[in-house]
DNA sequence: AATAGTAATCGTATATCTACGATTAACTAT
DNA sequence: ATAGTTAATCGTAGATATACGATTACTATT
């Protein structure tokens, strides 16, 4: 079973879907935020202040770089992440977008629900 | 291993993620706009339009009611759906405003990145 | 009362996610 | 050259997610 059903739907949902689920743990929206506040930080940096091992923070950065939220850039023996801006903008946008569409179709309909 | 790590995280970081899990899955998104469009679906209708066996659909239902993002009533033998727009709006608000304090953040902070 | 319809829940297969330690590859410093 | 640092990747255990059919509990209809 599972077999995957996804792509059932259409690519802009899809595309949202995607970058929801690179926000949907805790760990990936503090390694956004920590990103913001220092505007760029080393992966070791990030561990320092994650709860979680070496690797388990990789595996989360590559995540958010999967989806683009991040990108990341060899420094010598280290490695120097920082927000996709551009990215993360478009995506708050069409989510934005998306969202008011939503509230505006509620308010031509009346207020009481089932 | 996968000792669970995500109550290390602050609860407004937790609540967030969670909400964005909700959000995750294109049929989920799908759901939530044929809300919208129609204020109100009784279970079967959103089985009609989705590519997806009702047990499925009743699932992910139950999803987006655990968060709160819609509530149901029994109508019947039927079972009638909508979104609960306060719970959505203070979710979208919440979002918005954290990526707002992020984005302030940056303008800050010099362009150049990494 | 018997039958049909509706939707939640159960059981289950498979896939994906989350976490870690160990290993590897590449750079840095001695 | 050698030793130490850094971070990606591999392997893996266990937890969750996604999908479905079957079953169940109710309501509605005949």
């Amino acid at each position: 079973m599972n077999r995957n059903k996804k792509t059932h739907f259409s690519e802009d949902t899809q595309k949202i879907a995607r970058v929801f689920k690179a926000l949907s743990h805790p760990a990936r929206i503090e390694i956004l935020q920590v990103l913001a506040e220092r505007r760029q930080c080393v992966c070791g940096e990030i561990v320092e202040i994650l709860p979680l091992a070496q690797s388990t923070v990789s595996q989360h950065l590559k995540e958010l770089k999967e989806v683009g939220l991040i990108k990341g850039e060899i420094d010598g023996a280290k490695s120097c992440y920082c927000i996709d801006w551009e990215v993360y903008q478009d995506f708050f946008r069409s989510y934005s977008k998306l969202y008011e569409n939503m509230n505006q179709l509620k308010s031509i309909t009346s207020l009481d629900c089932c």
